[in-house]
DNA sequence: TTCGCCATGTAATAGGTTACATGATTGC
DNA sequence: GCAATCATGTAACCTATTACATGGCGAA
C-alpha cells in the first residue's frame, strides 16, 4: 500500500460494500449517505479503481450488456476497514455549516440582512429535519438498520438544535456594541 | 472573474479580512476558525493570490525584513462577500463527523468494539466541549465578538448533544436483529 | 424503431495537502 | 554570534469536481 493513510472517503466506500455487499459504482452512489458524507458520482467510479489497485477490492465485470464492474471487499479490505473503525484516528470534527460561517462574518451586515440570513437558515434546516423524519419512519421497519437509525438520530438532534438556534438568532440578532473609544481598545485583542 | 462560483473557502478568507482588517497569510492562519472550517496553512498562502488575481484583494508588500504580503479587501471583494452572505446559496450542510460515519458502518463489529468506539467519541467531544467553553469565556468580555459568540453557541450545542448521544450509544449499543428467514427478505430493501 | 432516460465511464481542471526549503528575529 | 523558533514561501502530489461522451434498455 503506497499510502499509509487513506482519506475518509475511501473508508466510506469500504464501509458501504461491507454493509450492503458487492455493488457497482452506480449502486454505491445510490447507497451513499449524502447528508453525512457526500460523494460526487464520478468519484465513485474512480475511488473503487484506486482501492482495487491497493488490493482492498476486487472487481468482477459483466461480459455482456452494460458490462458493469461489480466491486467486492477482499479480506485485506475488511481488515483495513475494521482497523479504521476500531482505531481512534480520523479527521477532527468540523462543523462545516456554511450558514454558521456566514453568521460568523455577518457583523458588518445591516440588522435586516442578519434576520434574513437566520430565517433562510431556519427554513433550510426545517426542510432537512422533515426529510430526516421521513427517512427515520422508513428505517423504523427495518431490523437490519439499527446502526443507520442511530446515526440518523444524531442528524435529527443537530437539525432540531439548528432550527431552534436560527429561530432565536432571527428573533434576537446579535448586536455588536459599537465602541466607545475605551471599549475599542481592549476589544481589539480577543480573536478565536 | 473566470469562475462564477467561488468555493466556500474563498469566502472564508474574504470574511476574515472583512472582519479583522488587512492581514498577512500568517495572520489569516491564526485568525481562522479551525473548528468550523479548517485551513491547511499552505492554502492561506495560495488562496489570497487567487483572490488577488480576481481583483477581490490587493496586496501590499513590505520592502524590507520579512517582506510580508499584506492583503486587503477591495470594493469588489466586499461586494462579492456581501452577495454571498445575503444569498441563499452555499454547500448543503453535511455532518462530516468521522465518528458518525464509523457508527454507521459498525453493524458488523462485535458489541464491545461498538462500545469502545462510543466511549472514545464521547471523550473526544467532551474535550472539544471544554475547549469551546474556554473560548466562550474568553469571548465573553469582547463586545465586538457578538457574532463569533453566536456561532460558537451552536458549536457548544452540537458538542453537548454529541456527548449525550455517544454516552447513550455506549450504554445501549444498537443491536441488529439477526434475521429469521422471513425478516431478512423485507429487510433487504430499505436503504436511504 | 425511435425516443428518452438509465447507466457507465473518461478527460480536463481545480482545489487541497504534504513535504521541502529558506530567511528573519529574538533571547541567550 | 549561535540556537531556537517564528515566519514565509514553493513544488509536487493527490483528491475531488465538472464537463463531456457514449451505450444499453424499456416503453410507446
Amino acid at each position: 500500500m503506497r499510502n499509509a493513510t487513506l482519506p475518509t472517503s475511501s473508508f466510506a466506500v469500504l464501509g458501504l460494500l461491507a454493509s450492503w455487499g458487492p455493488m457497482t459504482s452506480y449502486e454505491l452512489k445510490k447507497a451513499s449517505i449524502g447528508y453525512f458524507w457526500s460523494f460526487p458520482r464520478a468519484q465513485l467510479y474512480v475511488e473503487p479503481e484506486r482501492l482495487k489497485e491497493l488490493g482492498l477490492l476486487t472487481e468482477e465485470r459483466e461480459q455482456e450488456g452494460r458490462r458493469r464492474r461489480i466491486y467486492s471487499l477482499t479480506a485485506a479490505g475488511k481488515a483495513v476497514l475494521r482497523q479504521w473503525l476500531t482505531s481512534d484516528v480520523g479527521a477532527p470534527v468540523e462543523l462545516r455549516d456554511p450558514g454558521l460561517l456566514k453568521l460568523y462574518f455577518a457583523c458588518d451586515m445591516p440588522r435586516e440582512d442578519v434576520i434574513a440570513l437566520a430565517s433562510a437558515q431556519e427554513a433550510t434546516h426545517r426542510a432537512r429535519l422533515a426529510e430526516y423524519e421521513r427517512i427515520e419512519a422508513e428505517l423504523a421497519e427495518n431490523p437490519k438498520a439499527a446502526f443507520s437509525r442511530a446515526t440518523l438520530r444524531m442528524g435529527l438532534l443537530y437539525e432540531q438544535e439548528s432550527v431552534a438556534f436560527w429561530a432565536d438568532i432571527a428573533a434576537h440578532p446579535p448586536e455588536v456594541q459599537r465602541s466607545t473609544a475605551k471599549d475599542a481598545e481592549d476589544a481589539e485583542q480577543t480573536q478565536q
